[in-house]
RNA sequence: GCGGAAGUAGCUCAGUUGGCAGAGCACCUGGUUGUGGCCCAGGUGGCCGUGGGUUCAAGUCCCACCUUUCGCCCCA
């Protein structure tokens, strides 16, 4: 019996890799030119956190973690979600002493047992922004705008913004009662059977319920919106009036809840239509009382998550890593003088490879011709005595013999010249 | 966790009422003694997902499991 992957656990090669090397590679730049700086937290955590930060109640917490005991008996689970991670950091350093507003994002592998689908694995991927300190619906919208600004760099813009409004805890706890009294109202048949049960544990969740039967009950229901109190309306408003300006298109979405207990006021999602069923492909909003609930100060809080095999599905566009040479030689004298001209060549900078086998020369030609390198290298008996290097351009078919001391200045140049 | 579909060469897949394991692409070699891509000829490559069962005989029929996939639930 051979060894095999775990099941949702995915070996990336390339060009997934470079897909992700890509992704991580813009998200660093737009994210530094807004000020965000990268925190780099554990994987494992004591499992307490995530059950208070996501909520006793949730389906992440009650079935999908991976939870186990260490020597002592302690339980730590995998991170299933980046935040509660980074508001443990926060607190324990103290960050909140140094700095009014920190603006921090963090990359990495998130672990949830589910049953594996197309974009979504058991180990998988998300980067992740918050910028904690600021109650200011400012920062709401200069985290939407740049969540956007990174997948337009990346090249992906047939996405669309969901967007909503679950208002403070005290608006959000007269809204439940609303959709409660409502939802009792209606005869119990009408609803599936999960909505049943939610409708008293959790009663905004019967809002996103993909069931035809619930969401044509749940189309006449109360909306959020409309018993958000004053401030959290004009909050709200704010937000979508900065959208607008800027030129981002959003839809409200009356139905979006989300799944983790944490958010208030302002709440978005990010979906495409062309990766399936799993379409949410970034989400976020806002989360005051947060910090506060985990022991650290009152301090509000907004993020997003972004999911990097749901991206890596929509980007069409592949990142390849393009060679400049490739390096045959045909004896072993050939061979041992190529390949240090190979790391001399690399040293000044020039990005190449160098085929080690014995094939014949049609093979190697064929290999170099399959490289997708610009230019063939050729080392035979002849160069190697007089230490010379045949450069050869795959794709215009010139060839010129050079002393192998000047190849690098030949190359050089002849690229300088082509830009 | 629940429901549907699938698993045969590196990849995409054919394989008839159960009767010798196939094609295209890719790869290797040669046509061209040291010049790739196009063309031509040849070649390598298989525990037919795994384990049981039925049968003279199983890729094919039956059962179980594993994996993948499309949905549900939920989420990135």
């Amino acid at each position: 019996m051979t060894t095999t992957r775990i099941k949702g656990f995915a070996d990336i090669f390339p060009p997934m890799s470079d897909i992700f090397t890509h992704m991580e590679n813009v998200a660093r730049e737009v994210f530094a030119r807004c000020g965000f700086v990268e925190l780099r937290t554990p994987l494992l955590e004591f499992t307490d956190l995530f059950q208070r930060s996501i909520g006793e109640e949730t389906d992440v917490v009650q079935k999908e973690m991976y939870t186990f005991p260490d020597r002592k008996g302690r339980l730590l689970t995998l991170r299933p979600e980046a935040t509660a991670g980074v508001m443990r950091a926060y607190i324990e350093s103290g960050l909140a002493n140094r700095e009014s507003v920190s603006r921090l994002f963090t990359t990495g592998p998130m672990f949830r047992h589910e049953r594996p689908q197309k974009g979504r694995m058991r180990q998988f991927h998300q980067i992740n922004c918050e910028c904690l300190g600021s109650q200011s619906p400012l920062a709401d919208a200069e985290l939407i705008n740049m969540l956007l600004l990174f997948l337009d760099k990346l090249g992906i813009n047939d996405v669309i913004l969901h967007i909503n409004s679950l208002g403070c805890s005290t608006c959000r706890q007269s809204y439940k009662s609303a959709l409660q009294e409502y939802l009792r109202g209606k005869t119990a048949d009408l609803l599936c059977e999960d909505c049943v049960r939610r409708m008293e544990t959790n009663p905004l969740r019967v809002l996103d319920c993909k069931q035809q039967g619930c969401r044509d009950i749940t189309a006449q229901a109360p909306k959020l919106l409309d018993y958000n109190c004053p401030e959290c309306r004009t909050h709200f408003q704010t937000v979508l009036r900065l959208l607008r300006e800027r030129g981002l298109n959003y839809e409200l979405d009356h139905r979006l809840v989300r799944g983790l207990d944490y958010y208030c006021r302002t709440t978005f999602e990010v979906v495409s239509n062309s990766i399936g069923a799993q379409a949410a492909v970034a989400g976020g909003g806002r989360y005051d009382g947060l910090i506060k609930l985990l022991g650290g100060p009152d301090v509000p809080g907004v993020g997003f998550a972004c999911g990097m095999e749901r991206l890596a599905l929509i980007l069409s566009n592949v990142h390849q890593h393009q060679l400049l040479f490739y390096l045959i030689a045909m004896d072993q004298t050939s061979r041992e003088q190529g390949w240090l001209l190979t790391q001399k060549l690399r040293d000044g900078g020039l990005t190449g490879e160098m085929n080690f086998s014995e094939s014949g020369f049609k093979g190697l030609m064929r290999q170099a011709g399959k490289s997708g390198a610009k230019y063939c290298l050729i080392l035979g008996p002849d160069e190697a005595l007089q230490h010379n290097v045949v450069i050869k351009n795959l794709v215009s078919g010139k060839q010129e013999c050079v002393p192998q001391k000047d190849a690098l200045q030949y190359l050089l140049k002849e690229i300088h010249s082509n830009d």
